[in-house]
DNA sequence: TTGACATGCAAGCACGCGCTTGCATATCAT
DNA sequence: ATGATATGCAAGCGCGTGCTTGCATGTCAA
């Protein structure tokens, strides 16, 4: 997926990113604590929610979390960091109304 | 998937729900006008979004964002009308932080 | 009742997705 | 230099997903 799949890069929208609960889990951590490595990650998911994905299933989340936009990385000698971004996320709240009106189930 | 991949009808969950952008158009047609049948939304999504899926795909796409809460529905002659419900949606708003810090690029 | 209209149900299929496996590259300590 | 650490790259596989096809059920007008 980091390359056999490396046609998206860019055709990787937010909602599709954010629909595997894995990388949902991924956001959470960096949300948790910001510039997590890969290792630290794969670490933290394992103890704190129960993930049990190999270091390359979670570098491949991270990549396709990173295309759509929801995270920025910055090596840093042998590691590279990642930070959550949550400005794509905007498009979803605000595209769709959120308060339920109960006069929107009559005609 | 209306009857052979019935099994969910639970273990839908919205971020899911809302990954396919055809489901995603239908939620914006239901938004711009409550109360549509099926036939009504295959024809505008075709008309409006340059949807040409037919309609026991479309009607598949309603039975995943009604099991995910996303719309409600109600029985009116031979028709079954559907009506948008964006309290789900919630939970995606709230769980990660919106506004991006540019602080947080830091550690 | 009969036919047309609107939706429901079921089975099968092609493709994408997430995962694994195996190896390559890069950086640091000794 | 050498080994250890941390990540990158590539190919392949199983399964879920969205779609199609075909028919069944239910509702209304004549």
């Amino acid at each position: 997926m980091q390359a056999g799949t490396c046609l998206w890069a860019g055709l990787v929208d937010v909602y599709r990113a954010i629909a595997d609960p894995t990388r949902r889990a991924i956001l959470d951590e960096l949300v948790d604590r910001s510039g997590q490595s890969l290792f630290e990650l794969c670490a933290r998911l394992t103890m704190k929610h129960g993930i049990e994905s190999s270091r390359q299933a979670i570098a491949q989340h991270l990549d396709v979390l990173e295309a759509a936009g929801l995270i920025r990385t910055r090596r840093e000698g042998r590691s590279k960091l990642h930070w959550f971004e949550g400005g794509p996320l905007k498009a979803i709240a605000e595209r769709w109304p959120i308060s339920t009106d109960e006069r929107t189930f009559e005609r």
